[in-house]
DNA sequence: ATAATAGTGTCTCTGAGACAGTATGAC
DNA sequence: GTCATACTGTCTCAGAGACACTATTAT
């Protein structure tokens, strides 16, 4: 970006005009002002056969009328309280559940990312057990999970692909310094599903005895008493405790691997 | 937030008009759907007189006006394209320069945070020496800096206070992990104002020989073979290389305070 | 010389990496 | 019993915390 032609940008004067607040709000018009299209997307993240995926909808409408995008939408000021509730909303409509993990990803705004025109786009991370969502979204003819290392094949609609990307960056970091990929798991799950997924997301394989040293400082999880049977020896099962906050380490898994 | 309402409620049916998507965006008209107000905000700190502070402008306008609140204002579509540029934008309006950080916050939404309606905020958070811009501050009348520790005694236009509030804790994270701070700094710096800042950031005393570690394996920087006199030894002056990417650590300072 | 600030050497301590060793349960 | 999977013990190693030590410069 050019910043000269900012620099030479003088405030504009301000016209002040003297009449009350309250006044003011009466005769406010929203629509008085050129607004950029505003729009919510998720990005929700499942692990299935030892690879992980997103969720893609299949446009219905124009721009990229039948090209496959991020579930998401437009804001509906009667329902959502805020982006959040948008968020949520969406990934309801589309897999039936609560994702047990949600947290806010980036916005993405900018003058050619819509051929509509300006648009700007709050992105939403989400994880997700498959099999919580999975009947649901049988149901639905246009859904479908992408495997994140089919990424750069599939074509998508606006500029979902480097969202997805962002995502993932996140995804994979944070995975590095808490126990994030619990959120993917059933609500009973064994160490050894946890660690398979935090090696699925992280590319590559992790020390076990390093999960279960922060698996037990982490004091997320209690046990449940039961166990599960895999062929071998049985597992103990694990859940999260109730309304217990994500901890996060002081020291990163993989520290070799450069940033 | 009630999420039974959104179980409940069900795909609306699409009503897919057969049409080239040329002739669509040809139709297209933004004004259509209601739309929230979109506006960006900065949150702009620097260090002065051993405190952290955030630049705050008086409200000229309706709503909140006379009220301090965080610079930012309406995405100029014809001169922006992205909110970093309308970030930036009003960044040199108020203080004269670009800031050697910038980055995105988060974007705060809700049908209640302004009284004009349903609005929404990206918020951007950015790091500048006090020298580099108190000239410009200095001759516009209606812009401040609050020291952060006076946060709770000021009253502040909309949600502003809770912006900041993220802002600081996501400064206080990353000193912890990164040499942020030094983009407090003036170009020439020492060691011993890289201290003082982070300090001053984190609100507690740190280990002088962890952080020249930190500053030698960063490889961010390079010694300007100047020195400076502090009244006793002579410091040496350090700068930042040249088009270097700010460098992540893989443990924390400071790990013993609880997170 | 003294005081003050700049910078070094080196020990401890925490937690990740590595990997050998033990436990359990299906067959 | 064997074999596969679950789990434990314990060593090494990087880097933060602590703090004593040396270096430089104004007075």
């Amino acid at each position: 970006m050019d910043i000269r032609k900012f620099v030479l940008t003088t405030v504009l004067s301000v016209h002040i005009v003297m009449r009350s607040e309250e006044r003011y709000l009466k005769d406010y018009d929203a629509s008085r002002f050129a607004s950029p299209i505003v729009t919510v997307d998720n990005v929700l993240f499942s692990l299935d056969n030892n690879e992980l995926s997103v969720l893609l909808v299949k446009r219905a409408n124009h721009p990229y009328q039948g090209t496959w995008g991020l579930p998401g939408g437009f804001i509906d000021m009667t329902l959502d309280e805020s982006t959040r509730d948008t968020a949520l909303r969406k990934l309801v409509e589309k897999t039936g559940v609560i994702p047990p993990w949600l947290e806010q990803l980036e916005t993405f705004s900018g003058k050619y990312r819509d051929p509509r025109g300006w648009s700007l786009t709050t992105a939403w991370f989400a994880l997700i057990a498959r099999t919580d969502c999975q009947p649901h979204i049988e149901s639905v003819s246009d859904a479908k999970w992408l495997p994140t290392h089919q990424l750069t094949q599939q074509t998508l609609a606006f500029d979902h692909g480097e969202i997805i990307t962002h995502a993932l960056n996140r995804l994979r970091q944070k995975t590095r310094y808490s126990l994030l990929p619990v959120y993917c798991l059933a609500e009973e799950f064994t160490l050894t599903q946890l660690q398979e997924a935090t090696e699925i997301i992280l590319g590559q394989a992790i020390q076990r005895k390093s999960l279960i040293r922060r698996f037990e400082a982490s004091g997320m999880f209690e046990d449940t008493g039961k166990s599960k049977a895999t062929g071998a020896r049985k597992a103990r099962l694990y859940r999260r405790k109730e309304g217990v906050d994500i901890h996060l380490f002081s020291r990163n898994l993989l520290n070799d691997t450069a940033e």
